[in-house]
DNA sequence: TTATCATTCAACGCTTTTGTTGAATGTATG
DNA sequence: CATACATTCAACAAAAGCGTTGAATGATAA
């Protein structure tokens, strides 16, 4: 009485989740919802593809499960189903860096080269933070910064870096951090910031897997 | 001076690993070199694909770096080429139970059904099998329990489940657990046993999750 | 109501993926 | 050296997925 075919089905169930994570734009659109809840047009703004494709990818998405959405007003608004998502994603993107060879290539070329130095874990910032020896920064926009942050970390978007300099401290170190371990920003902060004398270095993830790790959270009201 | 174009490249790559999960066959391949290394010719004999679409998928799968394989005489030996694809596996099916309707709709429907109880964790076996009241049953091929299986455990698999049926205690609990957290066979087994007036509950994942958990593993000589 | 605007739908070519078939490779065995 | 056998390669048709285009929904605001 055993059914061969349940397996076939559940492991065809399980694909077609995975079919959704097997896409360029939708894994982008994964991480721009990891920082915050959006509508379709903040979506397309942000990865500028046409409309009706960003609204396609989402609808994949919502079929899987992995987004949600309400409606307010004229917009619906997108936000992660599950913040297991972030977790499912980081799985992803740490075996993709240490098995797949070519993105270890294009890790090494581009992000190691970069930044040279090990990252700074979460625990690690934490003791740090408290020892009161560190100058977090936050180099994501404002939108994203206004809806949760790490305590104590300055608003610091990569287009105002140059104007702020002075304001950085020259006998600390200054942690950079921004949407994930991956994102550019964070990379291109720590480097300019060590072209200009500092001691900067970035931090291993970012917002959301502090988020997820229960870490104190700052909303401004 | 900051490449924009890494950014897509990176997530391009990171879709192309997600895309090797995005298939049932392969997903099949991955859950039984979970369990212990194998030839083409037993993955073949294991989910009865034609050998070549199973070659295909094997080249798919170390063209991600999920396997890696050695040659040894005829045969060429394929394994997972890190423990965290196990990981990863894991997040999506979880995922998928809590988030995508049509899997949860599956596992109510066939799983649930048979059986309604809470599975034991792996903790909880581990305490209750120092307090000595316990009765493990490993219902996967032989082979593959033979390349490790939890201590103290006995191979039963299912087919001759009902030959053994008076070498199983009736006043202690008897947990059943074989591939993982959806194999089937742990499923029919605890069926099985409870129909039979049994009191029997099923380990919430397989062996290979309770490996990577580095809890004792007993491999036989 | 009408106009406006965010979002979705439907249909179309285009590319990629999938499974199949039959031949090729490469290693062991007689 | 020839045969047997495990595995891979190459080529093909069928199916699925992707991005584009233009029209349709559905809610707000005048």
């Amino acid at each position: 009485m055993s059914a061969p075919g349940i397996k076939r089905q559940l492991y065809a169930q399980f694909a077609k989740v995975a079919k959704t994570l097997a896409s360029a734009p939708r894994l982008e659109i994964l991480e721009l919802l990891a920082q915050r809840e959006r509508s379709v047009e903040d979506l397309v703004a942000a990865i500028g593809l046409p409309v009706a494709n960003v609204s396609q990818h989402l609808q994949h998405l919502r079929g899987s499960g992995l987004t949600a959405n309400r409606r307010e007003g004229k917009y619906i608004r997108y936000r992660l189903a599950d913040p297991a998502v972030v977790t499912l994603i980081g799985s992803l993107q740490e075996l993709a860096e240490r098995n797949h060879v070519e993105t270890a290539r294009t890790i090494n070329r581009y992000f190691k080269k970069r930044d040279s130095l090990e990252p700074v874990s979460r625990a690690e910032l934490l003791r740090r933070k408290k020892a009161g020896a560190v100058f977090v920064i936050d180099v994501r926009p404002l939108d994203e910064f206004s809806e949760g942050h790490i305590p104590g970390a300055v608003h610091l978007p990569l287009a105002e870096l140059e104007r702020h300099l002075s304001e950085l401290p020259r006998d600390q170190e200054i942690v950079a951090y921004c949407r994930g371990p991956y994102c550019v920003m964070a990379f291109e902060a720590v480097a300019r910031l060590r072209a200009r004398g500092f001691q900067a270095r970035r931090l291993q993830d970012g917002f959301p897997e502090w988020k997820l790790a229960r870490l104190p959270v700052a909303v401004p009201a």
